[in-house]
DNA sequence: TATCCCGAATTGTGATCACATATTCGATGA
DNA sequence: TCATCGAATATGTGATCACAATTCGGGATA
């Protein structure tokens, strides 16, 4: 297992209100959703407590957290690191989306208002801005802030941090994705999206989410194009 | 928040080889599925450290762990507690249950054998015993085993994770459940499904394992029902 | 009797240290 | 040139301590 691949951290600012631990877990989190650690590269506690400027407490109950969630995992050696991806794996990862997704979505309509629903269409122009203009990091962003913002107008709704480690698993991998955005923007699934709520269509919603989630993946789409992705 | 009420740890041998955070995340994860925490009870790391004899170290290693699995929640105070539980949300977590369980038996069924057929239908038989006798503990060890024996056929599966938060979040509010075993045992869905996968048929298998998952928790259908039940 | 307030005790956070284990790397041998 | 082995180093685990923030309990007041 490596140990000289580099580690780009993008450092923001610490509120003082906000304890050590939960900046870090930030952080790193951050850090896994963007790619920016190579899946194998050994995370020592010590490295990134030299790294990000703290003590190695925080750094061990942000990667014990991480790795609950699926982000990270620890190994029998007690190494951690971002996990490895397969194609099979992979492939079960986006079923898994698609069927938690759908299902929180048609969980969520019926909460759905006016305000939200201007919500929605907000972030989806503001995706079409980002994906004209080549900004990648944005449509990510935004694209998040969209699912997000649907699934939790359910206020009882217990799928969020699942549905959180799913991307945490995914998004490592996903970077080659927001390269081709031409591809993936072929169809607005968000505006389908917006007007299966409208018309309060469960199945044209499912439809919907199932069909952004498969065109955010396409590039995909076969075991031999992605085990290619995967090295 | 009260802190008064008795928490009951079942203290298990600790193996050498087992870190004593690992011990300690299985002490309290028994506990939080067997119920014995009452939700809303303060857990102090500095208590739990006394009761299990360990320094306060391992403990909030396992305490955060457990609350990014959702077992735990971890208030802004500071405080970590059993979540409380609302009838919503309840019927919320039984409806995930049945849309990740259902998507996990179907995908999980082509890599399911002969072998694991024959396991599978050796703890139904032991369900059924620990049934007839009244033992409730074994009938819900025994049932946790039947599904995760299902599920985690599939060697690519990324889903039991998840399903096992869903579990923890449950099974603090199912203990009352275990105490109706007859209700629960009209129809042996076990059977069902174990026949559904023999005949490979991913729509009978759906079918016995949403009922079986309603099944259990039949004694709160009516939300009047649940909401009593949670005080 | 109920409410507010202030000091004492408790608690979570984070730093530092000790120790057993794992890893690394250079020397030795084939 | 390559594999093997052992010492030096690095690493995770767990204990202990300091400190700021929170919580708790008792007494005064209305």
């Amino acid at each position: 297992m490596d140990k000289h691949t580099p580690i780009d951290l993008t450092l923001t600012e610490r509120h003082s209100a906000v304890t050590i631990t939960q900046w870090v877990y930030s952080t790193l989190r951050q850090a896994v959703l963007l790619g920016k650690i190579a899946p194998g590269r050994a995370l020592t506690i010590r490295e990134l407590a030299t790294l990000l400027d703290v003590s190695p407490m925080p750094i061990r109950e942000a990667l014990r957290q991480l790795s609950a969630e699926g982000a990270l995992e620890i190994l029998e050696n007690r190494r951690v690191m971002v996990p490895k991806m397969t194609a099979m794996k992979f492939a079960e990862l986006v079923e898994a989306r698609i069927c938690l997704e759908t299902h929180s979505a048609v969980r969520a309509m019926p909460y759905i208002d006016e305000t939200r629903l201007a919500q929605l269409e907000e972030l989806d122009s503001r995706i079409d801005i980002a994906s004209e203009t080549g900004n990648s990091h944005d449509v990510t962003r935004y694209n998040q802030q969209f699912h997000r913002l649907l699934y939790t107008a359910n206020p009882h709704q217990v799928t969020q941090s699942l549905i959180e480690s799913l991307w945490l698993q995914l998004a490592p991998f996903m970077q080659v994705a927001s390269e081709n955005l031409d591809d993936y923007y072929q169809v607005d699934r968000h505006k389908e999206a917006v007007a299966a709520i409208r018309e309060r269509d469960s199945l044209a919603l499912q439809m919907a989410i199932s069909a952004d989630i498969r065109d955010g993946c396409a590039f995909a789409s076969s075991p031999e194009q992605l085990q290619q992705l995967l090295g």
